[in-house]
DNA sequence: TAACAACGCTTTTTT
DNA sequence: AGCGTTGTTA
């Protein structure tokens, strides 16, 4: 062992070590949050290739998010002093399910340049089943038959398998969908995230060729997050695991929050039956949380059942108290939390130290307004996918019809992309033909043009069309991906489409569509783009800059920060009512896991929070306001851990956060009565708020910002004029009269 | 065919 | 409030 790989040994403790060295059989490591696994997966790769056990590229590594990925290999890397391509087989299930099948394609009957299609487009596709089919869209939602096909995948079932045991006709017509659904895809030589890994389960099964010589290569496997996989996945690191059974698992059963998407827990709680002599290693050492984190975290989790029983434990100070707010309603939140962001954190931590984390993602927006209103920056992560925006889509959908003309889904996106004159009654007639004459939208558009099925009109149109697409087809073996791109957009019309329209949201097309030229140029062609592209989640998510991180819980996995808010603990929302109602107190458990992960994110300071009416869908009515009660998650956190202010309710000593649940029925409840009194408080608090005392031309003084003029009054919102910081809106109460000279 | 109004449904979480 | 689907009109 050299010198620097027993420096970073010297650093762990007695549990990391022991995970580190024991390198052969399987291993189970139950890490609870914030011990380290992170740097006990990386350290064990590092130590593999610098021991000499075996080259890098023979090390299976999966993680479950791309960015985890990244972070992983870069941190082996810095250990290893190697070069990037030394871990190739480190990513996600999907991206290194990705690069096997392209190598395998034919195995399952596509071509090696076959597209991912993401969501919409699969929605898109099943529409268009449901439509040729005959089959009623309503008694059929096409998102449930996507829900149900993606559940089959998730437990390997391919159509032939699938068992259905009740005259479930929604069930009995999605499996119909599903077989034609399949047929379609390999048509197209197309792929769904779900076919990624199914396909090479399927290969794996039927060529023990291929099989064998990957299990053979992958001399070690390490699976990250393990207590998220679901069954096709378990089934597809089964495949691939050699008689060595040289595999380790991480994974913390506590944070299982992946149900809903076929995960199974069953598979981290199987794993020692399913491989005999597993060696388990425990790691209960938290390094990331203070004390009063930590109990409270632990206080949540011990209400659930079926754990391993792992005890986290911190050996950082006692910190402050966790601080639990109520406030009257969601913008009173957003207003709150941004208070003693700029009051209380400002002074000591960075805004990139800061994160507010959400159960649903619409929850951001009140938090984005408010920021914007007061000027600080944000981020929201994970939410609208770069590559999900429309233009972006057409522009790809152009290039994917120029690479492969048998890609339906692309040419009915553009074929009226900009107007072209070619309508529903168009397609419609164009996808009947393609079907009886058993060829693709865009060779069947090609046949017609010499035949009299349309007006000519409309043929003239659609010829012009299809010239532009054969001229750029043969000008993309001249040219490279980039300036083929240019001449699309430009030739087709669509730039000169957005440029007519002069709006703002046309403008931010435009960049855009910049951004995907730039973004092309990290490939080198147009197969390798495309290739890619559907698996990134989004165009390197940027970190750079100031910036208060904003986003839903379950993408916040994995990640902590110094000061972390939990706003929106309430019944129905977290707990959330659909989860509750699908599957009962299993949900229940699951969510309860899910407020575990939001928990032990922090390392120092944690505010929870909630409010008392809630408005839903956006209703703008003052009527609409949904009464809403603390999430029952915040009784059951040990009290001597927290702080607890009731800003929005002090005229109630003995309140308690425990309210009936049941208020709807039982209108005479304590619960009810209070939520009565506190409805109308709320009114008329907002009544004399909305009439502010202040003047315009007025001279006022604000904590922060110093003195001012009112310039404009927006009910109790105010413009001022701030002599040493400019123009602000602020709201009344923040403010004192001033009279100047 | 396109543009526009009306309507109803939505929001759980994602590779 | 925002989106997609449906209906109406030029």
């Amino acid at each position: 062992m050299n010198e620097s790989a027993s420096n970073y040994l010297n650093a762990l403790n007695i549990q990391q070590k022991e995970a580190i060295l024991h390198s052969e059989g399987p291993l189970l490591i139950l890490a609870g949050a914030g011990s380290g696994k992170t740097k006990v997966l990386t350290t064990r790769v590092a130590q593999l290739i610098k021991d000499k056990k075996c080259f890098g590229n023979q090390i299976l590594c999966v993680t479950f998010t791309n960015k985890a990925a990244n972070e992983m290999r870069e941190r082996v890397l810095k250990l290893t002093n190697n070069k990037s391509n030394s871990i190739p087989w480190l990513g996600t299930f999907h991206s290194i399910s990705n690069k096997i099948l392209r190598k395998h394609a034919e195995a399952v009957g596509l071509k090696p340049s076959f597209t991912i299609l993401d969501t919409l487009d699969q929605l898109k596709l099943i529409k268009n089943i449901l439509a040729a089919e005959n089959i009623d869209i309503k008694k059929n939602p096409p998102k449930l038959i996507a829900y149900l096909i993606d559940h089959w995948k998730n437990k390997a079932l391919l159509p032939a398998n699938v068992k259905i045991n009740s005259s479930d006709y929604s069930k009995i017509n999605a499996l119909k969908i599903y077989k034609i659904y399949q047929e379609r895809l390999r048509l197209m030589n197309c792929v769904d995230f779900g076919d990624l890994i199914l396909h090479c389960v399927t290969i794996f099964k039927n060529f023990k060729e291929i099989q064998e010589s990957f299990k053979k290569n992958f001399k070690y496997i390490l699976v990250d997050e393990y207590q998220d996989t679901n069954y096709v996945q378990n089934l597809w690191l089964n495949l691939i695991t050699n008689d060595s059974k040289n595999i380790c698992v991480v994974g913390d059963d506590d944070q299982s929050i992946y149900s809903w998407r076929g995960a199974e827990v069953k598979n981290i709680l199987e794993f020692e039956k399913n491989f005999t002599n597993t060696k388990i290693v425990k790691l209960e050492q938290n390094y990331r949380s203070t004390k009063n984190i930590i109990n409270t975290a632990s206080s949540l989790i011990s209400n659930n059942d079926d754990r391993l029983g792992k005890k986290i434990w911190s050996d950082l100070k006692d910190g402050d108290k966790v601080r639990v707010n109520s406030f009257s309603d969601g913008r009173d939140e957003a207003t709150g939390i941004s208070d003693i962001i700029e009051k209380e954190l400002i002074k000591y931590f960075s805004l990139n130290d800061i994160a507010i984390l959400v159960r649903a993602a619409f929850q951001t927006r009140e938090f984005e307004e408010r920021f914007i209103k007061i000027g600080l920056p944000y981020r929201v992560i994970g939410g609208m996918k770069f590559y999900e925006r429309a233009e972006i889509k057409d522009a790809l959908c152009y290039l994917r019809l120029i690479q492969q003309k048998n890609d339906d889904l692309a040419f009915e996106r553009i074929i009226n992309n900009p107007k072209r004159s070619i309508g529903d009654s168009t397609l419609k007639k164009l996808h009947d033909l393609s079907r009886t004459r058993n060829k693709n939208l865009f060779e069947t558009a090609d046949e017609i043009l010499n035949e009299d099925e349309l007006k000519p009109k409309t043929k003239e149109s659609l010829k012009q069309f299809i010239k532009l697409v054969k001229t750029w087809t043969k000008l993309s073996e001249q040219l490279d991906h980039v300036q083929l791109l240019e001449r699309v957009l430009d030739e087709s019309g669509y730039t000169q489409m957005l440029i007519n329209e002069k709006s703002p949201e046309a403008e931010a097309r435009l960049e855009n569509l910049k951004e995907l030229r730039a973004s092309m140029k990290n490939y080198s062609n147009l197969v390798e783009f495309l290739e890619n592209i559907s698996l990134q989640t989004s165009i390197d998510e940027e970190w750079e800059g100031e910036k208060i991180n904003l986003m839903t819980i379950h993408a916040a996995k994995g990640l902590e920060f110094n000061c972390v808010f939990l706003p929106g603990w309430e019944e129905g929302l977290f707990p959330h009512q659909k989860s509750i109602e699908e599957k009962g107190d299993q949900a229940v458990q699951e969510e309860r896991r899910l407020a575990y992960v939001a928990l032990t994110r922090a390392k120092q300071r944690l505010f929870i929070s909630f409010a008392n009416n809630r408005k839903y869908y956006g209703n703008n009515n003052s009527n609409d306001w949904m009464p809403s009660m603390p999430s029952r998650f915040i009784d059951e956190l040990d009290k001597q851990y927290l702080e607890i202010n009731e800003t929005a309710k002090d005229n109630d000593q003995d309140f308690e956060f425990s309210q009936d649940f049941n208020f709807m029925e039982e209108k005479k409840s304590p619960g009810w009565k209070r939520y009565l009194q506190e409805k109308e408080k709320i009114k008329t608090i907002n009544y004399t708020n909305n009439l502010t005392n202040f003047k315009i031309g007025q001279g006022v003084e604000h904590e922060t910002f110093g003195k001012g003029k009112v310039i404009h009054i927006d009910g109790n919102k105010l413009l001022i004029n701030f002599k040493d910081s400019g123009e602000k809106k602020v709201i009344d109460k923040y403010l004192k009269q001033f009279d100047h000279e």
